[in-house]
DNA sequence: GCGCTGCCTTGATCCATGTCAAGACGATCC
DNA sequence: GGATCGTCTTGACATGGATCAAGGCAGCGC
């Protein structure tokens, strides 16, 4: 990734809408002070490639807003899309300067960058930024073993459902989901298809289904509407 | 986890068959001794669990000989299996006291374990420890999306080349990979199934198809041969 | 309005892998 | 040796999802 700092960018810490959930969450103030004294702001557009596989990463960021893909490609030309990023979602691996992924922006990104070394120092000194780096990355293991039973045992109806259920609990609030939903899905067909190891027309027709069986409504093919969470939820009561 | 401290396990450090690859590696003499002083050792017998899904984990562990798997499964029984642990791989997850899979032996196990709170006040002051923890939690990162790429984008006969390969990267030594290799597989046709999200009679009908390919001899159903390494690994040029 | 272009949907067909079923093989016990 | 049991292999058949192919539809430039 080239480090082109945003000039335009002005935001704050103060008013930053990931202050509470990214890699600075649990920073105490002194923590937080010297986080901030070494940031900067990158805006990546969308389609564009944060970093590519075995590139060379000298820093590591959070996502402030916008979102990617993290993928992996057969020499073939198959891809895997590993993970999304949403908002306050961490990207590079302290200790290591090459990326074994690709990373790309799906739709503009804002970054909050930090260098490497920095950030390596600041995280040997700074507890609160140590455990909740530590426990970011387990969760992410976590979430990546949990998207292995999805990919090597649940029919494509399923890994649907599971799809659409993700992008509810990260985009409503917990109170309102029991009422109609509406979600934007942040991935086309194709890469909808790509992260649930199918293809574009599978997850088309299974869009279909759920439409013809009155589980969901598609105001537009990105625009899904859930009349009611626990009935398509409770398509997975065999899976999970 | 049980913590039943197994009294005929006399285990020594200078001894330990992972000391250079386990979470105490990268450990320095102070922070070794430490690490020794509030170790025990425990074992488990061939096909039972360490832990189950949701159960309280008040213990990390290092495996010290033996094989064991992390596995998640639906409702309904179906079953991936998301990691095989293999001597020096790592158990646990320092930060939180529950486990959110199942962890079995598959063979006899020897662990060398830490109880959970003594461990992290350890890694807290213990930047050796702490660094070889991260590094653990992020490599395994990069092997569960790597095993991701193969449960959704490989075929069923890339799927087993990769695990054979796999098997011969953890047990033969590099400089003995030209020559004719033998492996014991480390799982059942059962469990290589559903490792690699597929069924028992396709990893058995792939096997045979490799056998008749020449690529590898079946001394029994658990021990391969693989005449030509490269031949077998040239398989996957399509792939990775 | 019209014609692109990119994305999505739908239909027809195919095939890799799953499912069901029948042995084969090897270990263990008597 | 023979019976039994668990594991593995092989065959016949079924099917979910892939592939191939043909439009549909919305956005955009002219």
């Amino acid at each position: 990734m080239k480090i082109s700092r945003s000039a335009d960018l002005r935001l704050d810490c103060q008013h930053c809408p990931v202050r509470h959930r990214a890699i600075c969450a649990a920073s105490d103030d002194g923590e937080f002070e010297r986080l901030n004294a070494i940031k900067f702001y990158k805006s990546v557009p969308a389609g564009q490639a944060v970093v590519l596989r075995g590139e060379k990463l000298d820093v590591v960021a959070s996502i402030v807003s916008g979102v990617a893909i993290l993928s992996k490609t057969t020499a073939d030309g198959r891809m895997q899309i590993t993970g999304i990023l949403l908002p306050s979602d961490f990207i590079g691996r302290p200790g290591r300067d090459t990326c074994d992924h690709d990373i790309s922006a799906v739709t503009d990104l804002t970054l909050c960058c930090f260098r490497r070394r920095p950030f390596e120092d600041l995280v040997e000194r700074a507890s609160g930024i140590r455990k909740r780096l530590l426990d970011i990355a387990f969760d992410e293991l976590d979430a990546a073993r949990t998207w292995m039973l999805l990919l090597g045992c649940l029919t494509a109806r399923e890994k649907i459902v599971s799809f659409l259920m993700l992008v509810v609990r990260r985009s409503v609030l917990p109170e309102d989901a029991d009422q109609p939903v509406r979600i934007d899905l942040p991935l086309s067909r194709e890469a909808t298809a790509s992260y649930l190891g199918l293809t574009i027309e599978t997850v088309s027709r299974q869009m279909s289904r759920l439409r013809k069986d009155g589980l969901i409504e598609l105001e537009t093919a990105r625009r899904v509407i859930i009349p009611d969470t626990s009935r398509l939820e409770a398509e997975l009561e065999n899976a999970d």
